[in-house]
DNA sequence: GCCAACGTTGGC
DNA sequence: GCCAACGTTGGC
């Protein structure tokens, strides 16, 4: 079993948006790095999920792989903000997972709070000038920011 | 709203 | 294959 960080804005699809519906389909990744982790995901790893571009940025929930990684169906839905006219159906260029909802955190523990701290010394969100989407946690890291709840 | 840090695109 | 221009992400 492994474990993710999965970054959304909560104005488009927030922790509670997730316990609500209890499973998404997480569309519309856009990025090969980001895709290429998907990829590499199995059902039941763990899922930091993380607000971004909010009012206090950090972990808001927990959530888990619900089905490993299949074609993006946005990238083929010319109505679609995702679309992508290159993509071939023979040949889809995008994938996603679907991620089920854990528990929401008994508060969002804040990206300020991670910043800094010697244990998370290497972590990918931590990273200078880090975009990614979605990113690998380790062990260690995924029970340390847990911790800190 | 600003802007640093990237990733992508496309002309050459 | 290089690289300038452009677009996006995301914290502040």
């Amino acid at each position: 079993m492994r474990y993710w960080l999965m970054k959304t804005e909560p104005d488009e699809f927030s922790i509670d948006d997730l316990a609500r519906k209890k499973v998404e389909p997480w569309t519309g990744v856009r990025n090969y790095q980001a895709r290429n982790f998907m990829r590499e995901m199995q059902a039941g790893d763990g899922v930091l999920f993380y607000h971004s571009s909010c009012e206090v940025p950090g972990v808001a929930g927990i959530a888990e792989v619900a089905q490993a990684a299949y074609p993006d169906p946005t990238q083929f839905d010319r109505k679609s903000d995702y679309y992508d006219a290159a993509s071939k159906r023979e040949e889809p260029r995008w994938s996603l997972v679907d991620v089920r909802f854990k528990r929401k955190l008994k508060r969002v523990v804040a990206l300020s709070e991670l910043k800094d701290r010697i244990e998370l010394a290497g972590f990918a969100l931590l990273a200078r000038g880090n975009r990614l989407s979605v990113l690998p946690v380790t062990k260690t890291q995924w029970d340390f920011i847990l911790g800190l709840e």
